[in-house]
DNA sequence: GCCAACGTTGGC
DNA sequence: GCCAACGTTGGC
């Protein structure tokens, strides 16, 4: 079983609005490193949802893999954002795997609080630069931020 | 809203 | 295959 991170804007689309659905298409991922660990995800694999552009941008809480990859259907779907003129439809070229609702932390875990532990200094989504929409987590990184999640009143 | 970092496109 | 131009992401 593997962990991984996968950013929404919650304005776009939120935890809550995951929490309200049975589960849900990650559709609109335009990165082919993006798409390529998608593909790599087997059902049951867990994964952060983090919020961002967010006040605060960070973790929000857990969701899981419940459909293994198959192609993203608003590719071929010309008044879709996310329409790819250059996509085959023989050879689809993105992916999307589908993912349920787990839980909501109590409160978010801010990024700036992320940078700052340690343990956490690793992570993909720490490094300088790192606008990955989706990438993978250690099982150490997962247990820290688990752990983080339990206690509150981060300053 | 700014802008740095990064990805993609297309001319040559 | 290089690289300039352009588009996007996402923190601040």
């Amino acid at each position: 079983m593997a962990y991984w991170l996968m950013k929404s804007e919650p304005e776009a689309f939120s935890i809550d609005d995951l929490k309200a659905r049975p589960s849900e298409p990650w559709d609109g991922v335009r990165n082919y490193q993006a798409r390529n660990f998608m593909k790599e995800m087997k059902k049951g694999d867990m994964a952060f949802f983090y919020h961002s552009n967010s006040k605060p941008s960070g973790i929000a809480g857990i969701c899981k893999v419940v459909k293994e990859s198959y192609p993203d259907h608003t590719q071929f779907d010309p008044k879709s954002k996310y329409y790819d003129p250059k996509s085959d439809p023989e050879n689809p070229r993105w992916e999307l795997v589908d993912v349920k609702f787990v839980k909501k932390f109590k409160e978010v875990i801010p990024l700036q609080v992320i940078k700052t532990n340690p343990k956490l200094q690793d992570m993909k989504l720490v490094q300088k630069g790192s606008r990955l929409s989706i990438t993978p987590v250690s099982k150490t990184e997962w247990n820290e931020i688990e752990k983080m999640s339990k206690s509150s009143g981060y300053a």
